[in-house]
DNA sequence: CCGTATCCAAAAGGATACTG
DNA sequence: CAGTATCCTTTTGGATACGG
């Protein structure tokens, strides 16, 4: 039948390339590790096993929900460790295992890039933000 | 006034939070990383200057706007370079700058971590669902 | 060819209340 | 202490239509 609409392909099309790039090894780690706490949760970790009120206080801006969920998500990737002391009350600590280590250099590269550069973007900014006004009042 | 409840203090304390954490270098430089395309972006544009439709046709699944957006972003924070041939039709070229030349090994490196370890990561995410399922299903 | 503008759906993320 | 569950706002991103 030729009942199928234009936009009924192009949605076929791209769900076929949605599959592809699901399958896609890198995006799917790069998804991860843009899930914004999961650099500061690293760097917090970097010195050792902290409890899970330490990482809280270290980081402050992240609210319970977030911090709890990118803690699940790196213990899923196998990239962090959860243990639970049954005390009372509770006692739960997180530490990197070695694959969560060797990616620690890669999150401090892209941190000490940012730090090294960040001048020249604040001056690119600047520089961009005063073309684009004069354009929009140049008459 | 003692009209200031709970609520409004903790706003308050959170908003010169935010304002502490807006002013951090990396947070910004990282939060633009994450940006979902721009890693694919550079990459595209590793090899030289591309059109505007070539790095489109790179990209595939990337929405015109999204393309768009992170293109001015990246242009913006003096990335790359938009230059434009006023032919008819006209035609707009994008190159990265040096900054964004010195981004590139970064962003390869993430990109190579991910290649390198995504079967432990794999691994390591079979494992806990089925430890979680086994959980949810004990009793 | 290379966009911009608008509308709308989905996902991310915070606030609050409650639990073992 | 260390969460879970729910509600609600903000942000993100795609679809579509239109402009230079």
């Amino acid at each position: 039948m030729a009942t199928t609409t234009a936009a009924q392909r192009r949605q076929e099309a791209r769900q076929e390339y949605d599959a592809f790039m699901a399958a896609c090894p890198s995006r799917q780690l790069l998804d991860r590790l843009s899930d914004k706490w999961v650099g500061l949760v690293l760097s917090a970790l970097a010195d050792g096993e902290r409890r899970y009120s330490e990482v809280s206080r270290r980081i402050a801006g992240v609210s319970q929900k977030m911090l709890t969920q990118t803690l699940r998500n790196l213990e899923r990737d196998g990239i962090l460790i959860r243990s639970i002391t049954p005390s009372v009350p509770v006692r739960v600590g997180y530490q990197l295992t070695p694959l969560g280590e060797s990616l620690l250099p890669v999150v401090q590269a892209v941190k000490d890039w940012a730090e090294a550069h960040m001048d020249e973007v604040d001056a690119a900014r600047d520089h961009y933000d005063e073309v684009n006004r004069r354009a929009s009042s140049h008459g």
